[in-house]
RNA sequence: GGGCGAAUAGCUCAGCCUGGUUCAGAGCGCCUGCCUUACAAGCAGGAGGUCGGGGGUUCGAAUCCCUCUUCGCCCACCA
C-alpha cells in the first residue's frame, strides 16, 4: 500500500486510493501465471468471445474502452464460474485505412505509392505494421482485458490468409463469386470500388438543374429533364419517360439531341420513371447511375463512361471538358448550357449523397468490372436462424434491423483497387485466344489450358472479406484443428451497431456456409460514447478521451466502473471530455471507498491469529446475520443481471450494497465488536472477512485490480486469486427477514434522531438523551444487541422510557416500524415549529391514508386485485392509522402546552 | 419514402417488457451542518419531478394502447 502525505499534514498510509503502480504488476502476474490462456485440450466447458479486431492503425479510444470492458466483464465472470473462458484477441489489417496511413507518410517524403511500386509499398506497410501494429493490443492490457494473448491474430497472418483464399475458391466453385460490370460506388480519392455499406449516405442541400433537350426531328421543340449531376449528361445515351404518361406518348421512339455534345438520344418508355417527379422525363446515363444502367440494359442503350479513376472527365467527352475535375466540369457544363439557352432553371434540392466511409470523399456511382459475392443464398440460413430464435440480439430491436437487411440483401462487391490486403487468387491467361481464368488455392505457374503465361488479378479483397471469417479463421480453419473442435461456435459477440451489416451479419452467413452453424448465439450491441454536448467522440472534432490517460489519472477500475455503470445495454454514454475528473468521478470515488473500507477492516482481521472466514457463516450476531442476508440478496440480483447482460444493473447493485449497506452500516456496527477486548470479536472479524470476499468477488469482473489487491490481503487468501474464482453463490438460508427488519428499524430510529437534530440545529457534538416508547419487536431486538452502536451513530447519551412528558419541550417522531421517539430539547425547541412540523406529518400521513382507503373502499379493487395486494393495502392502512393517531396525540399535547 | 429509438429532479440516466411495495430512484450538481481517528474522493441532514402534450384501456398507468410534438439513429436506386 502506498504511503503518502494526507492533506492534514499527518503522514500515514494514504487515505486516497492510488492505483499507480498497483495495476500493472497485478496484470503481469496474471499473464505470467497463464490465467488467461486456455489450451484446447483442457477445455471442458468453453465460453468464447472473439474480439472485434480493431484496425491495426488504431489507437485506443473510449469506444474501444467501453466495448472491450464489456467483453472483459463477461469473460471474467465466466472464468470465475469455472468455464474455460477464452477471449481471442487480434487486429484487422484494415485495407484502405492502413494504406492511407502509409501513403500519407510517403506523401511527407514527397513520394506516392507508385514511386515505390507494389512490392516495395506493401513491404513498407508491413514495416509500419510491425513497428506500430501492436499499439492497441498493448493498450488493451492497460485497461485490464483478459485476452488469451498467446492466440493473438492478425487478419493478414499466414493462417488467416489461407482461410481467405480457401473461401474465395470455394465460393467461386459454387458460383457464389462472379465477376461482372455493374455500377458500383467508386471513391476517386482512394481509387477503389466500395461496397454499398462503405458508402455512407447523408442528406445534402444540393441543386437540381432543369435542362432542355431539343428533339432531333423538331429542333424548335424540346423536352425538359432534371439532374443533380449535370456533368454526367455528357455520358447520356438516351431519355426515358413512363409508358403510361399521356404527355409524352408520341415522343417514344423518337430522338433528342444532347446539348453541348450533339449526340442523338433515343427516347424510350420505361416503368421506372416517375411521371410526377420533375418533368417526367429522365436522362439516361447508364455508366453513372444504377437505375440508368438497368434502363439501358432493358432498352439497349450503351453505357458511356465519361470519367477517369480520379473522377476527372475523360476522352469520351468534348474537348473543352476533358481533364476537368467532376465539379469543375459541372460548373463549366452549367455555364455553357446557360450560354446556349439550354438551362431552364436551377433550384435547391435536398437529396442524399454517398461518401467514402474512410475519407469522406463524395463517391461516384460508376460502371466498373469487379468481383461480387452472391449473397441471397448465403443469407437464407442466417436469416432463418434468427427467425428460429437461435441468434439473439441485445437489445432485441436490433434483430429487426438485421432481418430487414438480410431480407433485402444485395450482392457484395469484394474487389478493391488497393495494394494492401489479400490479393485476389485469380489468374488470367495472356495467350491470344485462350481466355482461361484460373482460380486457385495454390499459385499456378502456367495456364492449365494452353500452357501460356498467366497474369494475376491486380486487385485485393475487401477487408471485411477476412473479418467475416474471424470466429473460425482465428481457430485454425480451414485445418480441422483441436481449437476449432473445442471452441467453435463462440458464445457472445460484443460490438457496435455501426458494423451490424459490415461484420455481424456477414459472420453469421460465413458461419453457416463454412462451419454449418452460427458463429455465436448472443450479440450485444453497445452504445456510442459521446461528449458532454452529445456529439460522437471523433478524431476530427478533437473531443475524444484517451482511456490510457484516464487509467493514469484514476485507474482502470475507475474507468471500467464508470463505463459499465453509465451505459445500460445499447444506450449511448455521455462523458465530459473537458473535465475528466467529473466524467470518471463515480468510479474513482467508489474505488476510493472500497480502499478505505479495506484500510479499516484489514488490521482487525490480521490481529486475529488463525482467523477462519468460514466461521463468519455461522455467527448469530444480529449485524452479521443482517449483512449476510443483504449479501445473499445482492448476489442473486447481480447474478440475474449478468445473465441477462444488464451489466449496469450489476454495477449499480454492487455499488448500493458496498456503499449503502456494507460501509455505511455494517462497518459502523462492526466497530463495536472489533474493539480490542470486545466479546464476539472473532465472529465479527470472520464475518467481515467472509462478506468482503463475497462482494469483492461480485465486483471483480468489473473492477479486477482493486478487488484483487484487497482480496489478496484478506486472511487465508495468500495463495488465491479472484481471477479464477470461484464465483460466489451464497446459501439461501442466509436470507434472514428477522435480522433485516431489526436493522432496518435501527436505521430508521437513528435516521429519525439525526433528522430532528438537523431540524433543530443541535450541534453534532451535543449528546441527546432520548426517550423511546412502544418500540416494535424489530427495534427492541436491534437495541438489545446494538444499543451501543445506535447511541454512537445517532449521537445519543441515553435511551430512556417514554413518560407522560407533555410539559417537557422537545421533538417527537413516530416510527414506521413501530415506536415513538421523543427528544427533550429544553431551550432549543421552538414550539410553534414543532407543532407545524407534526401537523405537516399528520397531513402527509392523511394523504397516504386517503389513497389507501380510496382503494380499499373501491369494490373493483377488492374484487380485481390479487389477494396479497389487497392484504398489503390493509396492513398499510392499519399502520398509517396508528401513526396518525400517535401524531395527532402529540399535536394535541403540544397545543395544550404553553 | 420505410423502420427504429428517445423524451422522468439543474445535468447524465435507471425504473417501463411482467400495471398495484408509505407520496418515483441513483450519480453528479445545489443548500445547511460537520475534518465524528476507514474514507472531505468523506459523513449527516435537506431542497428539487403535474414521469413531453392529449386521449384511451383498467378498480388502479411513469409502466399497456392510440395520437400529437420535439430530438436522434438506421435503411432506401426520387432523376
Amino acid at each position: 500500500m502506498a504511503a503518502s502525505t494526507r492533506t492534514t499534514g499527518r503522514t500515514e498510509l494514504s487515505s486516497r486510493y492510488d492505483p499507480t503502480g498497483l495495476e500493472g504488476p497485478l496484470y503481469e502476474g496474471w499473464v505470467e501465471a497463464g490465467l488467461f490462456h486456455v489450451p484446447a485440450a483442457d477445455a471442458r466447458r468453453p465460453y468464447v468471445i472473439v474480439i472485434p479486431p480493431p484496425n491495426v492503425t488504431s489507437v485506443l479510444h473510449m469506444g474501444h474502452g467501453l466495448n472491450n470492458t464489456i467483453q472483459d466483464v463477461l469473460i471474467r465472470r465466466r472464468r470465475m464460474q469455472g468455464f474455460d473462458a477464452l477471449w481471442i484477441p487480434g487486429t484487422d489489417h484494415a485495407g484502405i485505412a492502413t494504406q492511407n496511413v502509409v501513403e500519407r507518410q510517403l506523401g511527407e517524403e514527397g513520394l506516392t505509392r507508385f514511386d515505390l511500386g507494389r512490392d516495395a509499398f506493401v513491404a513498407r506497410v508491413w514495416d509500419w505494421v510491425r513497428e506500430y501494429g501492436d499499439q492497441i493490443i498493448t493498450q488493451l492490457r492497460v485497461i485490464g482485458c483478459s485476452c488469451d494473448w498467446e492466440r493473438t491474430r492478425f487478419t493478414l497472418d499466414e493462417g488467416l490468409s489461407r482461410a481467405v483464399r480457401e473461401v474465395f475458391v470455394r465460393l467461386y466453385e459454387k458460383d457464389l463469386i462472379y465477376r461482372g460490370r455493374y455500377i458500383i460506388n467508386w471513391c476517386p480519392r482512394c481509387g477503389t470500388a466500395l461496397s454499398n455499406e462503405e458508402a455512407e449516405h447523408r442528406d445534402h442541400q444540393g441543386t437540381l438543374y432543369r435542362i432542355r433537350y431539343p428533339l432531333a426531328d423538331a429542333p424548335e421543340e424540346a423536352v425538359e429533364v432534371a439532374t443533380t449531376r449535370p456533368e454526367t449528361m455528357l455520358g447520356d445515351t438516351g431519355l426515358a419517360v413512363h409508358p403510361d404518361d399521356e404527355r409524352y406518348r408520341d415522343l417514344v421512339g423518337r430522338e433528342a439531341i444532347l446539348p453541348l455534345v450533339g449526340r442523338a438520344l433515343p427516347i424510350v418508355a420505361d416503368g421506372y420513371v416517375d411521371p410526377a417527379f420533375g418533368s417526367g422525363v429522365v436522362k439516361v446515363t447508364p455508366a453513372h447511375d444504377p437505375n440508368d444502367f438497368e434502363i439501358g440494359q432493358r432498352h439497349g442503350l450503351e453505357p458511356l463512361d465519361v470519367m477517369t479513376d480520379e473522377a476527372t472527365m475523360n476522352e469520351a467527352v468534348p474537348e473543352p471538358y476533358r481533364g476537368l475535375d467532376r465539379l469543375e466540369a459541372r460548373a463549366r457544363v452549367v455555364a455553357d448550357l446557360e450560354a446556349q439557352g439550354h438551362l431552364i432553371r436551377v433550384e435547391e434540392h435536398a437529396h442524399s449523397v454517398g461518401r467514402c466511409y474512410r475519407c469522406d470523399t463524395i463517391v461516384e456511382p460508376r460502371l466498373s468490372e469487379q468481383w461480387f459475392v452472391r449473397m441471397k443464398p448465403l443469407a437464407a440460413p442466417a436469416l432463418a436462424a434468427y427467425q428460429a430464435g437461435e441468434l439473439r440480439f441485445h437489445p432485441a430491436r436490433y434483430g429487426k434491423i438485421y432481418q430487414n437487411w438480410m431480407e433485402n440483401i444485395r450482392d457484395w462487391v469484394i474487389s478493391r483497387q488497393l495494394w494492401w490486403g489479400h490479393r485476389i487468387p485469380v489468374w488470367y491467361c495472356r495467350a491470344d485466344g485462350c481466355g482461361e481464368v484460373v482460380v486457385s488455392r495454390d499459385d499456378p505457374d502456367a495456364c492449365p489450358a494452353c500452357g501460356g503465361a498467366l497474369e494475376r488479378d491486380t486487385d485485393v479483397l475487401d477487408t471485411w472479406f477476412s473479418s467475416w471469417l474471424w470466429p473460425f479463421s482465428t481457430l485454425g480453419w480451414p485445418e480441422e484443428t483441436e481449437d476449432l473442435e473445442a471452441f467453435y461456435p463462440t458464445d457472445t459477440l460484443v460490438t457496435a451497431p455501426e458494423i451490424l451489416f459490415f461484420w455481424v451479419a456477414r459472420m453469421a452467413m460465413a458461419g453457416y456456409e463454412f462451419m454449418g452453424r452460427l458463429p455465436f448465439t448472443d450479440v450485444l450491441l453497445n452504445g456510442t460514447v459521446r461528449d458532454h454536448l452529445g456529439r460522437r467522440m471523433s478524431k476530427s472534432l478533437g473531443n475524444g478521451i484517451d482511456p490510457i490517460e484516464v487509467v493514469e489519472l484514476y485507474g482502470a477500475d475507475a474507468m471500467r466502473f464508470t463505463l459499465v455503470r453509465g451505459a445500460p445495454l445499447g444506450t449511448d454514454l455521455q462523458l465530459n471530455n473537458e473535465d475528466l475528473e467529473e466524467a470518471f468521478r463515480p468510479g474513482r470515488n467508489f474505488a476510493n471507498k472500497m480502499w478505505n473500507a479495506a484500510r479499516l477492516a484489514l488490521p482487525h482481521l490480521h490481529s486475529e491469529p488463525g482467523l477462519d472466514p468460514e466461521d463468519g457463516a455461522v455467527s448469530r450476531a444480529l449485524a452479521d446475520r443482517w449483512i449476510r442476508s443483504r449479501l445473499a440478496t445482492v448476489g442473486v440480483q447481480v447474478d440475474a443481471a449478468f445473465e441477462e447482460f444488464r451489466l449496469h444493473e450489476a454495477a449499480e447493485a454492487c455499488h448500493a450494497f458496498v456503499w449503502g449497506d456494507f460501509c455505511d452500516w455494517y462497518l459502523e456496527l462492526a466497530k463495536r465488536r472489533l474493539g480490542e477486548d470486545a466479546s464476539g470479536r472473532t465472529e465479527a472479524a470472520a464475518t467481515l472477512s467472509l462478506v468482503m470476499r463475497g462482494w469483492l468477488s461480485l465486483l471483480h469482473p468489473i473492477m479486477p485490480f482493486i478487488t484483487e489487491a484487497i482480496a489478496g490481503r484478506l486472511p487465508g487468501a495468500e495463495a488465491g486469486t479472484l481471477v479464477t474464482g470461484p464465483w460466489p453463490s451464497f446459501p439461501a438460508d442466509w436470507r434472514d427477514e428477522e435480522a433485516e427488519a431489526a436493522i432496518e428499524a435501527l436505521r430508521e430510529m437513528v435516521g429519525a434522531v439525526r433528522a430532528l437534530r438537523a431540524e433543530y440545529r443541535v450541534d453534532p457534538g451535543t449528546p441527546l438523551a432520548i426517550r423511546l416508547g412502544a418500540a416494535s419487536d424489530a427495534l427492541a431486538r436491534a437495541l438489545a444487541e446494538e444499543k451501543e452502536s445506535a447511541l454512537r451513530l445517532a449521537g445519543i447519551s441515553s435511551i430512556g422510557p417514554l413518560e407522560d412528558d407533555a410539559d417537557t419541550p422537545g421533538a417527537h417522531a413516530v416510527l414506521r416500524s413501530g415506536g415513538e421517539l421523543f427528544i427533550p430539547l429544553e431551550g432549543v425547541i421552538d414550539l410553534k415549529r414543532e407543532r407545524d412540523r407534526i401537523a405537516e406529518e399528520v397531513r402527509r400521513t392523511s394523504d397516504l391514508l386517503r389513497r389507501t382507503e380510496g382503494k380499499l373502499s373501491n369494490e373493483g379493487f377488492l374484487g380485481g386485485a390479487p389477494a396479497e395486494v389487497v392484504d398489503r393495502e390493509r396492513e398499510k392502512r392499519d399502520s398509517l392509522l396508528e401513526q396518525r393517531a400517535r401524531l395527532e396525540e402529540k399535536l394535541h399535547a403540544l397545543r395544550g402546552s404553553p
